[in-house]
DNA sequence: GTAAAGTTGACTAAATTACTCGGGTATGAG
DNA sequence: CTCATACCCGAGTAATTTAGTCAACTTTAC
């Protein structure tokens, strides 16, 4: 599971057609405008979503995007792979050259840990965050004790 | 929170450490040799992990880095965030050019999910990953219903 | 003293990100 | 019909990050 900006970009763009859902089509213009996202990279970005099947394109005048499925049943884990390649789990990808048993451990270890992020972001809906009522639900399903010592400076 | 290939990398070498730990301090050379990465760039990481107070590094011959807690008590997110800088959140960070509800509110959203994230990454110490009962934790955690179709090819 | 290790900083190649440009193509409004 | 509006597409590119090299230096065990 790769995270980065171009991710950041991704489910923005998203949340922001899932909060104007309902009203017709939505120009990448206008996300554009309200997001501060080149079009031109809106471009390039919905080319991907499309291709997933995250979203529906109307050309024309009076055209956009929209959702295609409702907001609860579109991931940020999805939107997320969509426009990020992924990351190549290992090295010695399955060339065999992964002798002595640790490495082959350490890159175990990681494939399991990525697919808890992967399992986690796919709980999470856009609907999820636009409600907003997620902070309380995700915090639920987990019985997370929250630790404030935790909590420091991050992006 | 930013996931890549660097944070991937630094989780990977102090999985490392967290395997050979009680055998005094573990060479960056071994864990190149072990885990693949350059000598150098694990320089690179260390330097960070060492600021960050993750590692405690004993100079000379004989020497080397240890963790400098317990692996139950050394977070993934902890060691994500001590080797990436972090993603910057909003573009019109506080200048105030956010006229329009609108794009505050998407900026408002991410930061919220990017806490889930972060307050997820926490909750699962190196230990847990080398234990490898974390996947059962965690999803116990989460009482995650597994969704089969959810799990495509990812990084 | 000397060799083994960490420490630091400058430098660089490759990859990714973020974006521009310049054309297309479909289509609804007039 | 036609034309403006919007998506579509590919090439190119600057900035940033990633990943790594290199060289000099410090500490310390032997």
């Amino acid at each position: 599971m790769k995270l980065s900006t171009k991710g950041r970009y991704a489910v923005t763009a998203m949340l922001d057609l899932a909060l104007h859902a309902g009203k017709g089509p939505i120009t990448l213009a206008e996300v554009s405008g309200r997001q501060h996202i080149s079009l031109s990279y809106l471009e390039q970005l919905f080319s991907r979503l499309r291709k997933a099947n995250l979203v529906d394109s109307i050309r024309g005048p009076g055209g956009g995007y929209e959702l295609k499925r409702p907001a609860t049943q579109i991931s940020i884990a999805e939107v997320v792979l969509a426009v990020n390649e992924p990351i190549t789990a290992t090295r010695c990808n399955g060339k065999g050259d992964c002798q002595g048993g640790d490495v082959c451990l350490s890159h175990q270890l990681w494939s399991e840990l990525s697919d808890q992020i992967y399992q986690f972001l796919s709980g999470i809906t856009l609907d999820h965050v636009i409600q907003r009522d997620f902070v309380q639900q995700v915090a639920e399903r987990q019985n997370v004790r929250f630790r404030e010592e935790d909590v420091i400076a991050f992006g």
